[in-house]
Order: structure tokens, then sequence, then C-alpha cells
DNA sequence: CGTTGGATTGGCT
DNA sequence: GCCAATCCAACGC
């Protein structure tokens, strides 16, 4: 498995939607405080932009969403559901407030400290979903704007992208609101992706009711 | 300050 | 398919 150099800044200097094909086959790497190295190549991420209803920037700056307006190639890490975390990589312009949440990934290097973290042996469920990708490899409120272009702690490297024939697209998952965008993307074919269903398209705004 | 519900998961009916 | 778990951010008063 190829790692190649880290990804540089300016390659998170760009729009979400722009970012986030680009991320499927990349490689994330977490280093944690024992010196131990895990790996895994994304599979399914989702883009969150400034003007988009689902996104936790869309109503602007608050304690909890902060790193999502610094500089791009942040982590921003979130605590939700009482029990999860999700990790997601900060994009475009510093201020703009957008980022790719990462959702699955394919285990490369580091799997039984993985299994430990998660509690189970299936390598199709270690990282095939957003707070199962976290727990496996401990990412937590301390890693909330980890710089992913310099730091040590968590970094991606170039792996090896996509072909456009392999990246499928759909609406995301578990989002009310806009669920018109199809924002998700995933490897075609990929067993690690999460189970999570995508979320249905509503009505067309303005269109006539009755 | 009180209320609501969430970019989820896993276990049970 | 349904729902509890379990914290806390966001928002309304």
């Amino acid at each position: 498995m190829r790692l190649g150099p880290r990804l540089p800044r300016r390659f998170f200097a760009r729009p979400a939607t722009t970012v986030a094909p680009e991320l499927l086959g990349r490689v994330l790497v977490r280093r944690l405080a024992d010196g131990a190295r895990l790996a895994v190549r994304l599979v399914e991420v989702e883009a969150y932009e400034p003007d988009d209803p689902a996104s936790h920037a869309f109503r602007g700056p608050t304690p909890r969403n902060l790193v999502m307006f610094g500089p791009p190639g942040r982590l921003y890490v979130y605590f939700t559901y009482g029990m999860h975390f999700c990790a997601n990589v900060v994009t475009s312009a510093q201020g703009q407030g957008s980022a790719v949440l990462l959702r699955a990934a394919e285990p490369v290097q580091g799997l039984d400290e993985m299994a430990r973290h998660r509690g189970l042996n299936d390598v199709l469920r270690l990282c095939s979903g957003p707070g199962r990708l976290t727990q496996a490899l401990a990412m937590e409120r301390s890693l909330d704007g980890a710089d992913l272009a310099r730091g040590t702690e968590v970094f991606l490297t170039a792996g090896e992208p996509l072909e456009p024939s392999r990246v499928m697209r759909t609406t995301r998952v578990g989002v009310r609101v806009g669920t018109d965008r199809r924002w998700r993307f995933l490897e075609r074919g990929s067993p690690f992706v999460s189970p999570g269903r995508p979320s249905v398209p509503g009505p067309i705004t303005g269109s006539r009711r009755s």
C-alpha cells in the first residue's frame, strides 16, 4: 500500500465539494502517544459547504465549530449523540466555514490496535461509519484543530486517488436538510463503506403544494 | 435557565 | 424496523 508524500496545505484550500472526491483513496495516518502507527484508506466522505443548511457552520461561528472557520487542512472533531465523535477535514480559505466529513475507510495498518479500540475483530466494520472511524483511530476532542499538513498525531498522505469512474455520488446520510445536495462521495463497490442510508430529497422548495 | 434534538451506533422486537 | 444510550450545543425566553 503506497502512502506517498503528505498532502500539502494547498490541497485543502479549495471548496469542500472539490476536495471531497479527491480524498477518496488517500491515506489517513494516526500516530498514537506510544508511537504505534495506524493507517486507513478513505472510501467514503461528505462535503459541507458554507451556504449549506446541513452544515454546522451554516449559522456562523460558535465555540464548537470554530475550527471550521480556521485555516484549511485542520481536523474538525465534534462530539454527538452523547457518545460518538466525528472527524472532518477543514477546506477552503480561512473564514469560509467548510469541511469534509470522514465517513468510512479501509483499514491498512495497525488492525489489531483498531480492533482493540473498537472492541471487535470484523475488519469490514472497524472503520465503516463516522463514529466507528474515530473510535478505531482514537480521534477525540483533543484532536480538534490538529494540523493535518504539519502535525504528527494525525495527517493525510497522497495514497492513490481514485479514477473518476470509481467515484460514486449520493445524497448525504443522516441529514434532514440539504437533502437535495448529492455531496456524499464513495468508492464504487467498496465493502468498507458505511451502512448508512442516503437521505431522500424532499419536495422541491417553491413548488406548488396540494 | 430550560428545552430540544443531533453529520450515530448497536441491540432488540 | 425501532429505539435507547448519554452528552451537550444551540436556541428561545
